[in-house]
DNA sequence: ACCTGAACACCGTTCAAGT
DNA sequence: ACCTGAACACCGTTCAAGT
């Protein structure tokens, strides 16, 4: 139990205060161990100060996704920008900012609706691609094709680690792994030594220990030669 | 609270039946009103039945996204399968299948780390990718950007809702949107008609009520355009 | 405006006991 | 093996009251 001053010996509680509060337990301990009392505590108030900041739970998260997304520090945008060069670097700035706080990117991800600060993203994004050719509707298209790619990979790439009390079940996906048939799967039993603990879905670490580096590298080159690609096609 | 007949007057209870009942209720409710009591409830049971053949509410999550990816029906690979045609294809089986039951798949988002059933589409991935000139460390990069790019959109597609308790912020932001400033955003102003509730970010409805189908269908030709060039520049 | 203090309904999980 | 029954520690949230 944290030590509680008295109201009137310490400056008020800001709503910032009490976002980047739950940001720093998040970042410590995950998502899960966030609770409206613990956080109460961090901040040597009672549960309902906390209410009063910041509405309620599913409100408090949304407002430490929202603070996450700020930090992202867009590439400029310009006359003369190569779209495609500032796709990357936005990609790249996108996966720093949320490799930086890997523990709440699963709550980012189902919560990809409506994000106020996200309209300089959108603006640029837009921008960029309209000098690649795209308008009208199939802007939206590109925009979609784009943002999806980029954060939904992160996402998957970011998804949360077994706890330690699957630590049995993961070893026994381990073993199975390893004496994955040759017949059932002969492609896969021949890439094991790449694939094992470095492909989706084939992995007990997560991207934030285990960075997928070149993969998000090919991921991207893909989606710029793609997009040249659609692009032209019009 | 559902009537309860006595163990002896029903045959026991399987694991396959607790965990297709809670895929039922979360189809029904979503995962958060998912509890271990209601859905022992559901099965006419203690909550205590449910935690001797689930484990614990984690593992039940998991194996009901388990469940899921189970459901896939992959398209059939074979000599000469056209690998271009191949991944359009379970792009599209992958979208139908994670649009049947949206509200389970923020959940897989986060658990996309060590899933035993999908090694049957692990191996079909990689064979077909082998076709596209593919191989080594360089094969796990292109089934990462595959699988990253296509389940990764999609989940970011059906990201949650906001809540009932949201509307009026909900209100607040599409007032907000509307009159985004022409000067500060003025891309973003002006395909506002083909943006507002259909730009990822910027909407107000999930995927599932939604569906992005020209996004992805775009977000498609993209990933097969640009791993063609990836490929052949190998 | 901002916070304390107490309370309510509910939840995940465990443990002992039954059959 | 499979389930009941009771209990524990904890949680989100609300409401009234203080200053």
């Amino acid at each position: 139990m944290a030590e509680r001053r008295s109201a009137q010996q310490r400056p008020p509680l800001t709503r910032a205060q009490v976002v980047s509060e739950a940001l720093a337990a998040i970042d410590a301990d995950g998502v899960d161990a966030l609770t409206m009392r613990k956080l109460a505590d961090r901040l040597g108030v009672y549960p309902t100060a906390v209410y009063w900041h910041a509405g309620n739970k599913a409100a408090l998260l949304a407002a430490v996704c929202e603070h996450v997304l700020a930090e992202l520090e867009l590439p400029p945008v310009h006359d003369g920008t190569d779209w495609q060069e500032w796709i990357r670097a936005m990609a790249r700035a996108a996966r720093a900012t949320l490799h930086a706080h890997p523990n709440i990117v699963p709550v980012m991800g189902g919560q990809m609706q409506v994000v106020p600060s996200s309209f300089p993203l959108v603006e640029s994004v837009l921008t960029v691609l309209r000098t690649a050719g795209f308008e009208g509707s199939r802007l939206t298209d590109a925009y979609n094709t784009v943002i999806g790619f980029v954060f939904g990979w992160i996402f998957g790439e970011l998804s949360a680690e077994p706890t330690d009390a699957d630590a049995d079940w993961t070893e026994a996906f381990r073993r199975r792994l390893y004496s994955a048939s040759p017949s059932a799967t002969p492609v896969l039993a021949a890439n094991l030594p790449h694939l094992a603990g470095q492909a989706l879905m084939l992995r007990w670490e997560s991207g934030s220990t285990h960075p997928l580096d070149s993969s998000f590298a090919m991921a991207v080159d893909v989606l710029v030669a793609g997009l040249a690609v659609v692009a032209r096609a019009t």
